[in-house]
DNA sequence: TTGAAAGCGCTAACAT
DNA sequence: ATGTTAGCGCTTTCAA
């Protein structure tokens, strides 16, 4: 019922072959018949079958893309990164979402193998020595995206998490802070624990003020842990906030209203994303711009090499960030 | 060089039949066949081609998914309900993006179909003719998720949004609001266009107000042209304001608190939405709760029961809704 | 309970 | 420029 290329070849009085080669486009085929079998094809509505094209060719056009949660704005954008690049390049995607789960990651790298996917972006906040050597043994390529992987032997796209991180805090301690608190993401995450942990401790150290565990908070990145954290900070007087993302960043905002502090006059609050709720925040958020999209974007791109047996100068790229700044912090222009 | 059943086969001197059951858990395997084929499966790391069996069974389990845009928040939501239950029932997504745009949803159905996808989830806030042509034309089934396509023909699953747009605005009118300005969305969507304008206008109607088109004004969707909306409505001095959705919403709180009238004290607000957004908004925003997730969910688990031929009651199902009131309105509660 | 064999719909040599 | 043919790796009758 399904009509095939044996039908159109039938029908057009040619082989498999040359239906095939007008399909894809390869140019050994004269006019005239291409025009006989275009009509053909046409007539019959026939619709090549990219499973037995895969099959048959061992390439699908399809890549694999493990995130840890699409309904996550963060991870949202960057998958939009990647579905971008990969639509431009023919690919299409099939998404998976792992809770940062190792048994799902797992699972999802094993089924999309089995899907014969010619490539893959992974996404995950800790890449464990297990995850790791799945990662390497696989028989197709793989990138990681916003994802560290200290020993560099799979590909990925990061921004210098650490260099941000310390530039944020060290805006803030030019700014005259003492007491600087740090709301930090979950220290699962190795770009939290290691990274911006380190960026804030060293951007303190380098400026002789004595680092206090006291004031880092371990949070889920809510909105309501952010306005907790500040609850629970309050014995210590902060007098800035150096926080993981947006949406606590607002919880703080609100929490340090409500106990009656003006931002950014008493209270200077920084932020770590950038996301569009930067600008709905009240006062504004400054904030440590990461380039989500691009991070995607640039995985896709970096991925498409590898499928293509490309050479790559680089498999682990840096990607710029800017701090923006706006009326959370006390800047030149305010 | 990969292994394949054959491989197995020889292996475990048994037929490829044989592998074949064990690896899709068929019964009719002597346990101790099972266990030897299973040992040589394990000592040659066998990974089953899905491609493969693709092919020879005509299942893919993957679903496509046609949504707007992943990096939209709503969206998200959707995609995310979508994705749990698929994986709930063993199918893999293929997801990508259509912008809303009719070409690109055109092609993008012709490319999963190529795919030999089992089932399409399908989002669009336009369902055109040439749309709905070539929907009934699918091979495969299709559900619509949040998507309205009025002559049925299609199953779909989404909320009364009629009645929700409706009761919002009535709320605003038994608080004693005699001027309603209505922030629509983009009237190219047939929710927007027809279905809240009819909500918002036969609510006005049956109190006996007059209608007046200079207290609708058609945005984006963004928190910019919703605080932009403010400002050219001031004219019409509107004391209450009925939005389409949460970051608009935001954008009119904050140009009415700018404009220095105080929420809900002089001015009302009521969204529509109710995503994690408004209850970050100062004051919190009263809302109309989209089961966005629940709808993703339960269009997902339609599609299985029509990819299972399954009995179907009922192809077009809605959802219930409910008000969120917070403080952007005032309640008997407050 | 197991095996043999015929496809599934296409691509990719290889011939012509 | 076009055709022939042998797979790709699996499922699925049908037989045994």
């Amino acid at each position: 019922m399904t009509v095939t290329i044996y039908d159109v070849a039938r029908e057009a009085n040619v082989s498999m072959a040359t239906v095939s080669r007008v399909v894809n486009g390869n140019q050994n085929v004269k006019p005239a018949t291409r025009k006989k079998v275009l009509k053909v094809i046409e007539e019959l509505g026939y619709r090549p079958n990219a499973v037995a094209r895969g099959l048959a060719s061992k390439k699908t056009t399809t890549v694999g893309v493990i995130i840890p949660d699409i309904s996550n704005s963060t991870y949202s954008e960057l998958a939009r990164g990647i579905e971008d690049i990969a639509t431009m390049y023919r690919y299409n995607i099939i998404l998976s979402n792992s809770d940062q789960n190792e048994n799902k990651e797992l699972q999802l790298l094993e089924t999309m193998l089995g899907k014969q996917v010619d490539g893959i972006v992974f996404m995950s906040d800790m890449i464990t020595p297990v995850l790791l050597h799945e990662l390497e043994r696989s028989p197709t390529p793989i990138v990681l995206a916003g994802s560290i992987e200290e020993t560099g032997k799979i590909a990925s796209v990061n921004i210098d998490y650490f260099e941000a991180a310390y530039e944020a805090v060290k805006k803030l301690i030019e700014n005259g802070h003492l007491n600087i608190a740090f709301i930090s993401g979950p220290m699962t995450s190795k770009i939290n624990r290691d990274y911006k942990m380190k960026g804030y401790r060293e951007a303190l150290e380098d400026a002789d003020i004595t680092f206090k565990p006291e004031l880092v908070v371990e949070c889920n990145n809510s909105y309501d842990e952010g306005m907790q954290a500040v609850l629970d900070l309050k014995p210590h007087k902060p007098t800035a906030y150096f926080v993981n993302n947006d949406e606590m960043a607002i919880g703080v905002i609100h929490a340090v209203e409500e106990g009656g502090q003006s931002i950014p006059e008493e209270v200077e609050i920084i932020s770590y994303e950038n996301s569009k709720l930067a600008r709905m925040a009240r006062p504004m958020l400054s904030s440590v711009a990461l380039p989500l999209y691009d991070i995607g974007a640039v995985s896709m791109r970096l991925l498409t090499k590898y499928m293509n047996k490309e050479e790559i100068d680089e498999n682990q790229v840096i990607l710029p960030y800017r701090i923006e700044e706006r009326q959370s912090t006390k800047n030149d222009e305010s």
